[in-house]
Parts: C-alpha cells; sequence; structure tokens
RNA sequence: GGCGCUAUCGUCUAGGGGUUAGGACGUGAGAUUCUCAAUCUUAAAACCCGGGUUCGAUUCCCGGUAGCGCUACCA
C-alpha cells in the first residue's frame, strides 16, 4: 500500500542499450499514471551491472524519453528528495541494510562454492525438484563464520526466506500466491559485496518511497523474492502492476531480429513520438467501450486507468502504427512536417547540406505534395522519386507502363503534348490548354490521355494532380540542386527519345 | 523438469450467464478522382479443447493444450 497518498511510481531502466520499445511502453504506462493521479514519476538508473552499463546510454535514455514526450519530477540529472538517482551511488546503504538484517537475524553469511551450488541444483534438476537452495549455511555457528571469514573465506549474504505463502496484489491480474518453498533463501549480497537486483530494487523503491511499481511481467516471479525482502526488512509493499509482453509477428518476445525495436529506431525513421505514444498506449490498454482510437497525449493521461490494462501478452503491429503516424502527419502542423521532412531528404543528398531562402520555399511545396503519400518521413526521399529521377527506359520496361504504349495512340499524345510543352516554364494554365489542344488533336480522352503523359513525366500512371506537379517540376528545375530535376519539357524529350528508340 | 502468467476476427481490443459478440488496423468490393494516395460506404473474418455448475455458458469452476516468463553470487 500506499506509503502516505501521493502517488510516486518510477522507471528504472538498465543504461546497457538502446532503449526498446517494451521498456518505453512501460515508462509510458507509469508516467500516464503519475500524470493522471497527479503523482511523481521518477527516473532511477540501475546500473548495478557496472560491465554492461555505459555513461553513452544513459544519455540517450533521457533523449529517448524527451523525444517521447516523458517528462521526470526526479531522476539522476534533475535530483529529488530522496536521492541518489543511480544505483552504483548507493553501495554504501545497500550494505548497511544487510548488516543490519544480519544482526536481526533475518539473513546469514553463505559460504558454499558456486560449484557446490551447481551440482546441488543439477541434482534437483535430476531428481525433477524445484532447484532452491538447500539452506545448507543456515544454522552455521557464530563461531564458524568467525573463523572462516578470518581465514580469508569470503561468504555472500542469503535472506532468511519467510516460511509462509507469500502473496502480494497486482492491479493487472489480481492477488498471486507462491509458495515460499520454490523461493529459498536468496543471496542478497554477493561475496564480492556487489548487492543483487532483486535486494536492491527494495531498498530502493522504499527509499523512494514508490506507491506502486508498473513494470513488465516478466518480473512477476521476482516480485515474491522482493516482498519477502520486504517484509524481513520491515518495509511497507507497494501495489504492484505487471504489464504483458510485447511480442514479435511470430509471437516470439520482440526482438532486433523483428526490425525496428528501439525508441531511436522508429524515430530515425520518422515516426512521430505523438504516434509512438498513441500506438503504445493502445498495446495491452484499451479506452471504456475499447471503441476509440486516436489518443493524444491529453486525452490519454485522462482516460488512462491501470485496472483496464490487459494481461495477455500483445503483438506489435507496425500496419497500425503506420496508420497512427499517417494521421499524425497530416494532423501536425505543415511546419513542423516540412521541417521534419528537409531534414529526411537533405539525408538523402537531394537537398543540399545548407539551404537558401528559394530551396526553402520550394522543398516546402515539395513535401506538402508527398507528406500525404507517406507512412513515415523516411519514405519521403523515394516518393520523391518522381521529381529527382526521371528514367524513361526504366519507366517502359514497367509492363502496365508498355500496355498504354502498347497502340499508336500513347505516342501521339506525349508527341502532341511534347510540340506545347517546349515553353519553360510552363505554368498549370499553359498545361491545362496543352492537354486540351491534345485531346482534340489526338482524339482521345481521360486515362487514355492522362496516363501517357503521366508515365512520360514522372514514369508513373499514378500521382500527384498535375495542377501542384507541374509547377514544382519547373520550378525546381530552375534551383541548383545536388540532383538535377528535369523540367517538363525536358522530360518530354527525353521520354520521346526513349520511345522512339525502342 | 518445477513454478508462475496468459488464451475473443490475421493483429490490437470491447463485452459479458441469454447479444445479430462491438470497434480499430489490415484485406475484398463500391463511390469519388485522369490516376494513385486520402476520404466515404460496404463485405468477409473470432469466443483454444474437454469436462463440470446452470433452464442456459464464449463468459463462472476444474483439467488439458499452446504461447510466454522465471527457475543465477544477471538486471
Amino acid at each position: 500500500m500506499a506509503i502516505d497518498n501521493k502517488v510516486r511510481v518510477r522507471f528504472a531502466p538498465s543504461p546497457t542499450g538502446q532503449l526498446h520499445i517494451g521498456n518505453v511502453r512501460t515508462a509510458l504506462f507509469n508516467w500516464l499514471f503519475a500524470r493522471q493521479k497527479g503523482g511523481a514519476f521518477i527516473l532511477r538508473i540501475e546500473d548495478t551491472d557496472v560491465e554492461r552499463s555505459e555513461a553513452r546510454y544513459e544519455t540517450q535514455l533521457l533523449e529517448d524519453l524527451t523525444w517521447l514526450g516523458l517528462d521526470w519530477d526526479e531522476g539522476p540529472d534533475v535530483g529529488g528528495p530522496y536521492p541518489p538517482y543511480r544505483q552504483s551511488d548507493k553501495m554504501a546503504e545497500y550494505q548497511a541494510y544487510g548488516d543490519r538484517l544480519l544482526k536481526e537475524n533475518k539473513a546469514y553469511y553463505c559460504f558454499c562454492t558456486a560449484e557446490e551450488l551447481e551440482s546441488d541444483r543439477q541434482k534437483a534438476l535430476a531428481e525433477q525438484r524445484q532447484p532452491v537452495y538447500s539452506g545448507k549455511c543456515r544454522t552455521l555457528d557464530a563461531d564458524e563464520v568467525a573463523r572462516r571469514r578470518a581465514a580469508g573465506e569470503a561468504p555472500a549474504i542469503r535472506l532468511k526466506t519467510p516460511e509462509h505463502p507469500i502473496r502480494f496484489h497486482d492491479i493487472v491480474r489480481g492477488n498471486v500466491e507462491f509458495p515460499h518453498e520454490v523461493i529459498g533463501d536468496q543471496i542478497i549480497i554477493r561475496s564480492s559485496g556487489m548487492p543483487i537486483y532483486n535486494y536492491v530494487v527494495v531498498i530502493d523503491d522504499a527509499d523512494m518511497k514508490i506507491s506502486h511499481v508498473i513494470r513488465g511481467d516478466d518480473h512477476i516471479s521476482n516480485t515474491p523474492k522482493q516482498v519477502a525482502v520486504y517484509e524481513q526488512l520491515g518495509l511497507p509493499v507497494p501495489e504492484f502492476a505487471h504489464l504483458s509482453t510485447i511480442l514479435g509477428p511470430d509471437r516470439e518476445r520482440l526482438s532486433k531480429r523483428h526490425g525496428a525495436t528501439s525508441v531511436a529506431n522508429f524515430r530515425e525513421m520518422g515516426v512521430l513520438p505523438e504516434a509512438l505514444m498513441n500506438y503504445l498506449a493502445l498495446l495491452g490498454w484499451a479506452p471504456t467501450g475499447g471503441d476509440r482510437e486516436l489518443f493524444p497525449k491529453d486525452e490519454l493521461i485522462k482516460e488512462f486507468s491501470l485496472e483496464r490494462v490487459t494481461p495477455s501478452p500483445a503483438v506489435f503491429d507496425t500496419e497500425k502504427l503506420n496508420w497512427l503516424n499517417r494521421h499524425y502527419i497530416k494532423q501536425s502542423p505543415p511546419e513542423k512536417i516540412r521541417e521534419m521532412g528537409k531534414g529526411f531528404l537533405q539525408q538523402a543528398g537531394l537537398l543540399p547540406p545548407t539551404l537558401d531562402a528559394s530551396v526553402v520555399a520550394w522543398a516546402d511545396k515539395l513535401i506538402d505534395l508527398l507528406a500525404p503519400y507517406v507512412d513515415r518521413l523516411d519514405q519521403l526521399p523515394e516518393k520523391a522519386g518522381i521529381i529527382f529521377k526521371h528514367d524513361p527506359r526504366a519507366a517502359l520496361a514497367v509492363p502496365e507502363n508498355a500496355e498504354a504504349f502498347a497502340g499508336d495512340k500513347g505516342k501521339a499524345v506525349v508527341e502532341a503534348f511534347a510540340q506545347r510543352a517546349s515553353v519553360s516554364p510552363l505554368t498549370p494554365e499553359q498545361f491545362k490548354a496543352a492537354m486540351n489542344e491534345v485531346k482534340t488533336e489526338a482524339g482521345v480522352k481521360g486515362k487514355d490521355l492522362f496516363h501517357p503523359v503521366r508515365i512520360a513525366l514522372i514514369g508513373s500512371h499514378s500521382g500527384p494532380d498535375f495542377d501542384r506537379l507541374i509547377p514544382l517540376i519547373e520550378e525546381g528545375s530552375a534551383l541548383k540542386l545536388p540532383v538535377h530535376v528535369k523540367s517538363v519539357r525536358e522530360r518530354a524529350q527525353d521520354f520521346l527519345a526513349a520511345l522512339g528508340s525502342k
């Protein structure tokens, strides 16, 4: 139960790699809960694994959370009333609690070697028993302990697990109970003096007055071990909420081989933070009624509830994320999308590293034109191919394009069009007039008229409206860009040449 | 092996002792457009299996099965 009435939750990642999508979802649920209840969202860095922890990952962690739109009230960078917020800075305290447990006879020294322990475990496994610690060192007398320590043997410290079923309440799963026999007396401090995770979290959560522990369900089997620590330490047990796992399409735990799995990946792909947040919120949670999908941040905070979190694992669905992202691209202020879009086009080498005013104006128009066609902003450079790439031969190699030129009509249309498109730049009005003339001259209309021209200009019979396309092409052709944009005239001529030589 | 968690359309999910089992993504069809995207309309698509309780179970209980997790001097 909560220490006082104030909701205090924490997100406690290890800085051992990129922030994984499953972890961000955990962070998000913690954050939503805190914001809704007017509580505190605390960031704590779990870096007791010195070997794997790296400072740069910690920095990136903070950046990724910020990018998503999550802010924290206490943390290693901003401080707070219960420091330190980095486990590596608390070693002395973990040690002190260990001494206390020893003194109160709630923990004991264990001299068993790794080999002994391993063979015990193998034996248990072979006999189809639960492999738990035998409790061998539990009854060692004080003299022997003193003698062996004096002789230089380095013992680990084990917690005496209370001898009754261990139960706890989980908001998403109800009451959970484990027999104490399956837990055994766990090591809380290694012989090296380094404390163990299941012990450290308890102290940290208690120190920081955490009221609700919201985390992944891979911790559910750890929870009774932690509850045992709370009990022996005489500390109040918080409320728990274990979130289900996020799976890949093959129903296996989402991992790198499924593609993008880190927040950084999604950011680089041009997924908007709003879209990712909205999507993640819907993975394992649904609003009352379950019939609403679009949730901006504020609505999410208003509607979210831990009671409505689903206990079953969820498959990550990129298609739905794409759909949401498309939605948020269209919702966003155009300036924002233009700004981001230019970055992607520069990265692809389609725009120069520094942009002058005329290029900016043109690029903005280009992005306005293409953005409705993409799921993610990183698809912009490819879509921009209709402007930057003009390859008549490749276009004609596409079967459905070739079809449009199977008879003579298609060619006649393009020829008639080329004659009239010789002015540069061609205005949309002139284009329209030209098309009307072509229509009468070639005696075709509708698709037969538009398809050949579109194929000649952008290599496909489908694409954006000519009204917007023509000015973009013409203006682009007048700019100095890393990749030359051919004018309408150039395109028509080149295409005709390719058609003729076929 | 033991222990634990989970189980509704392909996917995310709503629902709950009697329902035409609802919504969304995706898919199919149609409308619109020169075309594509978008948009709108529409269709197909689900209660894991077996027992029990009950007048009646997809819903409650038990078992099975499957998936996942934990089973460390990792976190």
